[in-house]
DNA sequence: CTTGTTGAGATTGGATGCAATTGCGGGTAT
DNA sequence: ATACCCGCAATTGCATCCAATCTCAACAAG
């Protein structure tokens, strides 16, 4: 028979929970759902055509990854970290990363360091904050992508996802000089990787991170909300 | 009023999809749901006297946690690690644990260490698996006490979770010299703690759970499983 | 003006029932 | 004997429905 005629409503792929989850969980790293947001089930289901049901499911399930929080009886909300709750995030992070980063250089081909290149490069060239942090995720990602774990990458992707918004409230106050520090320590990364210089390469890692969680908190701020007290 | 004169079904605190995925959680730490098994909705819903909806938002839960393998239209199985997999578990504990310890010996009171020694102590006594294996949890948790961590101490928990099936296979089967090595690790942490030695205190646990990563990889036969091939 | 109370509406939690998918066993052809 | 295919039982996925609980705004008291 020929190809498929069938319409595709565009949300036709997996189960209903997984969709719910990827979507909300997408919603919250892009930023539509800010911390502290009310997640209405109706209101998602909805949304997703589905029933509420597996938007349950998914609420459990990103509940246990840390991006939402349930109150039993209450509701779910997007989870807010405290300033503190963050920076465990990011020492947890500049523990991991050098850890992933080594399982991940062996493997880098020329061309992922060729790509690796020119997203550090787009980098300096964006003014659009969603873009910088796409940009951003999509490098150090990219960095990790010759890693052959489960485990660890896993577990790397839930923390990054669980700070993003901050990261994201970060961005938007940075000045040029700690800017062009960031690219500076992009290109000192693509170099020692090119390098081959494991040692270098982790220590980039972690520093990069370190110096973002300081520079986080003294900006905390960030993390006293103007709405509502939520958690 | 006087006390309540409800029968109380021993099953009454909580949301019955808390109560299940606690459970649930239990029963295969405690090697009630080895690694590999089958967990049916209908027969868990009953066991916990609830419906089907709330043990499969525990079940996802789960899968979030890294406890249960989900596997759309199929089933749920309790998660099976290959050694790869272990070892990268190991390795994270290697990097956080030495972290969290850090967070936690400052507030760690007299009464705790004094706690530690007898753990430690009633370990060298015990010649039942499930006792040393609980023993040893707790000797490692109450060393973790004093730090007031949310997202720290629950990423611990959560990779000790995932690993226990292995820890208790393989406690099965060390000999006395291991196990020597073992207590004795253990009385140094307790040292160092007592003498408020952090570095000393931060090495050894690497040390303690490094050895037993070392170990599992020496007995790959635990994770190539006799029964069915599921994952 | 602030704080506590109360009741209706909104929202969540859970049970049941049905459709969809999978896995498995017997049968058949090679 | 082996591989393949088909059909039924078992199991999962999900929508709907009802009960339980909370939220919130209006109101009253201090």
């Amino acid at each position: 028979m020929t190809a498929a005629f069938v319409p595709a409503p565009a949300t036709r792929d997996g189960n209903a929970s997984s969709r719910v989850a990827e979507g909300i969980r997408d919603g919250i790293v892009r930023g539509t759902y800010p911390p502290g947001a009310r997640l209405r089930q109706e209101e998602i289901a909805e949304r997703f055509g589905a029933s509420r049901v597996p938007v349950r499911e998914a609420l459990k399930l990103l509940e246990a990854e840390g991006l939402v929080t349930l109150v039993p009886n209450a509701g779910a909300w997007v989870s807010r970290l405290t300033l503190a709750e963050c920076e465990e995030v990011y020492q947890a992070r500049e523990r991991l990363e050098p850890l992933l980063m080594r399982y991940s250089m062996p493997s880098l081909t020329p061309r992922d360091l060729i790509e690796l290149a020119e997203l550090a490069q787009q980098m300096t060239e964006t003014d659009d904050v969603a873009e910088f942090l796409r940009l951003d995720r999509a490098f150090h990602m990219l960095s990790y992508s010759g890693a052959d774990t489960l485990v660890l990458s896993d577990l790397v992707t839930r923390l990054w996802n669980t700070t993003q918004p901050y990261r994201r409230a970060y961005t938007l106050m940075i000045d040029d000089h700690s800017q062009r520090i960031v690219h500076d320590e992009h290109h000192l990364l693509v170099t020692a990787l090119r390098e081959g210089d494991l040692e270098s390469a982790e220590r980039t890692v972690e520093n990069h991170i370190r110096r973002t969680r300081r520079l986080l908190a003294a900006h905390p701020e960030i993390f006293t909300d103007a709405t509502t007290s939520h958690r």
